[in-house]
DNA sequence: GCGATCAGCT
DNA sequence: CACAGCTGATCGC
């Protein structure tokens, strides 16, 4: 949960996230996305009656966030306090302040891939630089890739990041890709509907978003819609519509009630549907979470693998816990980071069990502080990715500090994109356009394409493909951006006495917008969302020692007696470890399942015949 | 009666 | 531990 008290310190006259308290007195408020713990105080009654009152204070946010925040009754006074924004839209705002005058500031979203209208904000003003992350989700790569975090060839010069540090921590440094947790999940759901029209499943979708992912994949997978509560919330938003149902006779369901647990109790789904001619439904539950490892202390039988967690239930078919990442990981903050190298790293998170001075030191290694202080030699107007050569963070003894303390081994071998780097094949600030020309996100989605599965190799092939090359599997949905924008929410009145658009190079001083011109040829921006589900794995947190009949299922990895770690062959590793979601080493002393292997338990749980967990490393039969 | 906060639960 | 909620109890206004 966001702890962020809501103001930054560079622009203390706006509020993020945050709608109480000293926020009460803000010229200018922002909702990077439309989940409660980012909303505290949006429908306060003293809020209300300050915009009564005010002629400029006003909510932006995207248009989808617009869309569903309106969706709430109790949130439909804002309907005209809201100013929705484009994406990656410089746009200037006036916070007019009584007693100092009037303030000019540039906000930019950009798209944050965490839930659907999901943004970061970008805010360029007289104090510098700042980013307010929000909560996201970003693969490898991805900072790159945002012209907007650019002036011209050079990454901006960023005084602070704001950045959601849920998971930024070596702990989390392993996590499948978004298709191995699908893909499992999918066979799953296959084999259970195929049985009989009476066997059906039920999502136990907590969150009021960041789901659609699953509904439209699940939906396309099985040509079949999932049953939800409303459709309201998606009314504008056609490519999910058409993959959810209010119509009950379905067999995939995501509806909600209250009580829904005692309802699956009574074999029941929670929207009270049961089968017509009175034969007893046969429901699984699945329940997608980044977290769930609070349910492990149960004493249920628990079969882990690199996606899915399955638990036979007391009195319903089986439990299915679907590790989803709807937030980075480590690694995916860390090339973040260490990308943007930004004086200041401010944690809106800090999570249990970390103090935080532990998680300030682990950003400060991040941050360009840190760089002054070794052998880093800051550059005031940035560098690009690509000439990446003695950044801290590909210091093994940065990563080395990182994993301190901790009982696991750390991945030892470098993220591959900075394998290259130490080869000093490219050098400092010197980028060629080629490599960059196109959108990145274009070449991203042909790159992945065409490199499925193969071996990832330091060869001169890579050149010229930009920092997309590592990205294996296509996956689509990783590059659309988190807005749809319809041509009704298109047409929406943006007007605001305070505000008005500039080009984005004029905002921010591009000197070679043409790196960023082929935008048109990327898969359509507009037409998806990011949906940001994405499969988590637990790290190793020693599980395995205080979960007697929990199997756990993973990959291999050689380790040498130097303790350097080295990845086997190619195809040892997982689709998990190929996908543009991570590039980093899986967990040591693990081992893979096999496919069959899992096809095989998928089926036999599925059937709810006994799985006879063993030792690990010796299987399941 | 309402909102804020917290514990407990999923 | 962590997500992203929800419910219910308690307290102050």
């Amino acid at each position: 949960m966001s702890s962020f008290a809501g103001r930054m310190k560079e622009y203390p006259t706006i509020s993020l996230d945050r709608f109480d308290r000293e926020n009460l007195h803000a010229q200018a408020y922002f909702l990077s996305h439309c989940h409660k713990d980012h909303m505290k105080g949006l429908k306060g009654p003293l809020l209300k009656r300050k915009l009564q009152f005010s002629r400029t204070v006003r909510l932006y946010c995207s248009f989808v966030t617009k869309e569903l925040l309106l969706n709430n009754p109790k949130y439909a006074f804002w309907e005209e306090y809201t100013v929705p924004l484009e994406l990656e839209s410089p746009t200037q705002i006036s916070l007019v302040d009584e007693a100092s005058g009037e303030q000019e500031i540039v906000v930019t979203l950009l798209p944050a891939g965490h839930c659907p209208g999901s943004v970061m904000f970008l805010f360029e003003g007289c104090h510098g630089n700042v980013l307010y992350t929000g909560d996201f989700r970003l693969a490898v790569g991805d900072a790159s890739r945002m012209e907007q975090l650019h002036s011209g060839s050079r990454v901006k010069d960023i005084q602070s990041v704001y950045l959601d540090s849920t998971f930024y921590d070596p702990r989390f440094y392993q996590i499948p890709s978004r298709e191995v947790c699908l893909r499992g999940i999918a066979e799953l759901i296959g084999n259970w509907i195929s049985q009989s029209r009476y066997h059906v499943v039920w999502l136990n979708c907590k969150a009021a978003y960041g789901y659609e992912y699953l509904f439209t994949n699940l939906g396309e997978e099985f040509s079949t819609q999932v049953h939800v509560n409303s459709l309201n919330m998606f009314k504008k938003m056609p490519e999910i519509l058409s993959y959810v149902t209010t119509d009950r006779r379905c067999q995939i369901h995501a509806c909600r009630h209250p009580k829904d647990e005692e309802f699956l109790q009574g074999n029941r789904l929670p929207c009270g549907s049961t089968a017509a001619d009175g034969t007893p439904l046969r429901i699984i539950s699945i329940k997608p979470s980044t977290m769930w490892f609070g349910e492990r202390t149960k004493k249920t039988n628990v079969v882990i693998n690199e996606s899915v967690c399955l638990k036979r239930a007391m009195n319903s078919d089986l439990n299915v816990f679907l590790i989803k990442s709807c937030k980075h990981f480590f690694f995916q903050i860390k090339d973040f980071l260490s990308y943007l190298q930004p004086v200041n790293i401010l944690p809106s998170v800090v999570p249990i069990g970390r103090s935080l001075t532990e998680v300030t030191h682990m950003l400060r290694m991040m941050s360009r502080k840190r760089s002054d202080e070794t052998m880093f030699i800051y550059k005031p107007l940035g560098v690009l990715k690509r000439s990446r050569v003695q950044r801290p963070s590909n210091n093994s003894e940065s990563d080395n500090e990182l994993f301190e303390g901790l009982d696991l081994v750390p991945p030892r071998k470098k993220i591959s994109m900075n394998q290259e780097a130490e080869k000093g094949e490219f050098g400092v600030g010197v980028v060629s356009a080629s490599r960059l020309h196109c959108s990145p996100v274009g070449l991203n989605f042909m790159d992945c394409t065409e490199s499925n599965g193969e071996e990832e190799d330091d060869n001169e092939e890579e050149e010229g493909q930009g920092d997309t090359v590592k990205n294996k599997g296509p996956k689509w949905e990783d590059f659309f951006t988190p807005e749809v924008l319809s041509d009704s929410q298109n047409s929406q009145s943006q007007s605001c006495c305070s505000v008005r658009s500039t080009s984005p190079s004029r905002a921010t001083g591009s000197q070679t917008p043409e790196l960023f011109s082929e935008e048109e040829e990327t898969p359509d921006n507009n037409k998806g969302f990011s949906l940001s589900l994405s499969a988590s794995n637990h790290s190793s947190q020693n599980l395995d020692s205080h979960l007697d009949d929990t199997l756990i299922l993973h990959q291999d990895q050689n380790q040498t007696s130097d303790g350097v770690t080295l990845q086997s062959e190619q195809e040892q590793l997982s689709a998990s470890q190929t996908s543009s979601d991570f590039d980093i080493p899986s967990t040591p002393e693990s081992k893979a399942p096999q496919t069959a292997d899992l096809l095989h338990l998928y089926r036999k749980l599925a059937s709810r015949e006994e799985v006879v967990l063993r030792e690990e490393g010796q299987g399941f039969s």
